[in-house]
RNA sequence: UCCCCAGUAGCUCAGUUGGCAGAGCAAGUGGCUGUUAACCACUGGGUCCGCGGUUCGAGUCCGUGCUGGGGAGCCA
């Protein structure tokens, strides 16, 4: 008999004779002459009932299962007779596969996010981990039908790299030389004895790479993970995160623009029609306002404004902020949470932000100032995308390299692509998991990953 | 890296002026009931984060370290 998963026997239209079922034990109620079973298998948030009778071989076996319990279940799918449910199984045979003794931290009531962090391998087996990472399947698979309905060609960008080319933080280094007695050179480390011949890097962004493979497919996106190592303590930052990047040969700011915000809307809808369940118990138990937010986010227009423009809505405001507001100077967290949460109340472009605060390779505007940059900022998780339109022109290219000392020769492939046949072409980074914190109201990132990387904690 | 807060039972927390270590939940045992985070009774359970100091006496006061959380910066 082939094994049938709880979401599908709940969704059942009639009673099925003889299923079977394997899932873990969630609660059990006795009564005199049976006892209930709350078994989950993963499926779905929603528990299947169990009734067994008295009756069964193994019966008093089955009084003493207890929370976390692994088992294999035989028996009809019937109408409940309870209130709590339209379905149940009545059992005909039970095994037990596996016990969770009584030291099973999991409990029967709620816990705190930060005691589950310390239990992170049996986190997934509560009702809110099991919905946070059911949502972030759900979500990459969206992601992914995006952009293959639009025709863009999924790529894969290297995770390990042999420059600091994006800028785009600290890096970890990746080498097989010895910590304790490395080979060196005039005092420095011999990075040429090492593994790649040359220092190597984790990846900190996919961007580079995707430029080149849009310069030939014209529409492509990476989805993989990054890393930073900044010594962030903050509940937005991680070591190691998954990114969506996104690149479009023949595509100017705007048509980034609209790319950013369509997918947006894209991926929240589709969230709000296809984890139903699971959004109700973020709604519920994280975030009362979380379908208003969606709501929100799906259905509004974002606004989008010039850098400068913002400047002057926070000068105006008569806010006293704790960072000055001037050209020049990028915009705080402070800043951008008036504005999208005070100001707006809506999502927000902000864009042409002026060229010392941002990389060599966004495309200078004709003020000579400012480049084709662009941040969407969110309610609540705030940044979410950043992007450009790229420098496509070989000269100005070359110019922002050499004034901002960056290394020229380490470009040449990357210059390329401006000497043959270059055209405009934009693209963004998404963070993965702040979108997943936007759809399901959790408010700490070490929530949404499995298990998260930060600063000293390595565990698992 | 900087600022702030916390660390007491498996979990969440209380602990008065420095004077015998507590509650709820969980767990164990028994009972009751087509039950719904079931219910009732009983029982067990402590390195009060570590180290040092003040004191007749420290969970409580002081110093220091560690861990966790919130905020800032960096960014996605």
């Amino acid at each position: 008999m082939k094994r049938k998963k709880i979401l599908q026997l709940l969704l059942a239209e009639n009673p099925i004779k003889d299923v079977l079922v394997k899932g873990w034990v969630r609660t059990r109620r006795d009564s005199k002459d049976f006892s209930f079973l709350e078994v989950n298998d993963g499926s779905c948030l929603k528990n299947l009932q169990v009734v067994v009778d008295s009756s069964l071989d193994n019966y008093s076996e089955i009084t003493k299962l207890s929370t976390g319990s692994a088992i294999v279940i035989n028996g009809d799918l019937i109408p409940s007779k309870g209130a709590g449910q339209k379905w149940e199984v009545l059992a005909r045979n039970i095994e037990i596969v596996g016990l969770a003794p009584e030291s099973y931290p999991l409990q029967k009531k709620r816990h705190t996010d930060e005691f589950l962090r310390t239990i992170a391998h049996l986190r997934p087996r509560t009702n809110k981990y099991g919905a946070v990472f059911r949502i972030r399947s759900e979500l990459s698979y969206a992601i992914h039908k995006f952009f293959r309905d639009r025709g863009f060609k999924y790529i894969h960008s290297p995770i390990i790299t042999g420059s600091d080319c994006e800028g785009a933080g600290e890096l970890f280094k990746v080498t097989t030389l010895s910590l304790e007695n490395p080979p060196k050179k005039e005092g420095k480390v011999d990075y040429s004895q090492d593994f790649f011949g040359s220092l190597a890097n984790l990846t900190v962004s996919g961007q580079l790479a995707a430029e080149m493979l849009a310069l030939a497919l014209g529409d492509v996106y990476t989805f993989g993970p990054t890393f930073r190592a900044e010594n962030s303590h903050t509940s937005r930052h991680v070591a190691e995160f998954w990114m969506v990047e996104p690149e479009m040969a023949f595509c100017d700011l705007e048509g980034n623009m609209d790319l950013a915000e369509d997918i947006i809307k894209h991926l929240t809808a589709y969230i709000v029609d296809e984890c139903t369940d699971d959004l109700e118990l973020f709604a519920k138990f994280v975030d009362k306002d979380l379908m208003s937010t969606l709501d929100l986010v799906a259905s509004s227009v974002p606004v989008r404004l010039p850098y400068t423009n913002a400047l002057e809505i926070l000068k105006k405001s008569g806010k006293k902020f704790e960072y000055d507001i001037d050209f020049g100077k990028d915009l705080q967290t402070e800043h951008e949470r008036y504005l999208v949460e005070h100001h707006f109340k809506k999502p927000v472009i902000i864009f042409n932000y002026p060229k010392n605060i941002k990389p060599f390779y966004m495309r200078l505007n004709d003020d000579d100032r400012t480049v084709a940059a662009m941040d969407v900022l969110m309610p609540k998780v705030g940044e979410i995308i950043g992007g450009s339109q790229r420098e496509e022109r070989l000269g100005v290219l070359e110019k922002r390299i050499h004034d901002l000392s960056l290394p020229k020769e380490e470009y040449w492939w990357y210059l390329d692509s401006r000497r043959y046949g270059s055209v405009e072409h934009s693209g963004f980074g998404l963070g993965f998991e702040r979108l997943l914190m936007l759809m399901t109201g959790i408010n700490n990132i070490r929530d949404v990953i499995p298990f998260p990387r930060t600063p000293n904690n390595i565990e698992y």
